[in-house]
DNA sequence: TCCTTATATTACATATATTTTATATAAATC
DNA sequence: GATTTATATAAAATATATGTAATATAAGGA
């Protein structure tokens, strides 16, 4: 699935570097891959699950490659990270109105 | 890295859903495994993992370990999140004012 | 055309993740 | 105390990820 690849992308710390700096703007491969301790086929490696993840595109120009973010690509983890926050604070919201309700009962009980 | 362990953790479509699942509230590890197709070691694994990464917490409850979701556990990740697309939105727009004065110019150039 | 630059791909090694089966532990119940 | 219930752990198989070194490709420039 879309998550599954979009989350794995961001799970490793080379990756979420090379979205910081192509939030900054677009970056050729070698651009991007200076400022790291690994070779260039592991950046392109890197590039390719970002892509595949759908959190960056690539242009042809000449002989390079230049990357820049996918400004949808964040839109799904985001959904679903807002749905799941929504649910839960819904639950608590409840449990909050149950617990308000005790509180009422106990004051009806022994005022 | 914690980012490292709960984007890993939200990577695996049966963990995402086990939080779902947690979402509307505390379950024991028998009755989160019961929808699933794996046994009860797995679950009890991807549980493993989600603890690890801060996502979830456990109570001690007799023999059962009633799971509940840890709400502070997707701060850092929706943190991470909205600094990423706030510079990517910095930068575009700084772009969009860069458009907006060559536009300007070519105005100026020729009106 | 030859050389260089930018990037991708392959082959391979190593590490990590996922799952199952079998077993351990410890509380609950009879 | 013996058995059942809920969960964890260990061992082992398989799959996937990550990295490097070597090589391929293809555009650009001397």
């Amino acid at each position: 699935m879309q998550l599954d690849m979009a989350f794995a992308a961001l799970a490793d710390p080379t990756r979420r570097a090379l979205l910081a700096r192509l939030a900054l703007g677009e970056a050729t491969v070698m651009e991007l891959a200076q400022p790291f301790a690994v070779t260039q086929p592991a950046i392109s490696r890197h590039l390719k699950v970002l892509e595949g993840a759908g959190l960056i595109e690539r242009r042809v120009e000449g002989t390079k490659r230049p990357c820049r973010l996918s400004p949808a690509g964040l839109a799904p983890l985001e959904a679903w990270m807002e749905q799941l926050r929504r649910s839960m604070t819904a639950n608590y919201d409840r449990l909050d109105g149950v617990l308000a309700e005790m509180t009422q009962a106990k004051k009806d009980d022994m005022p």
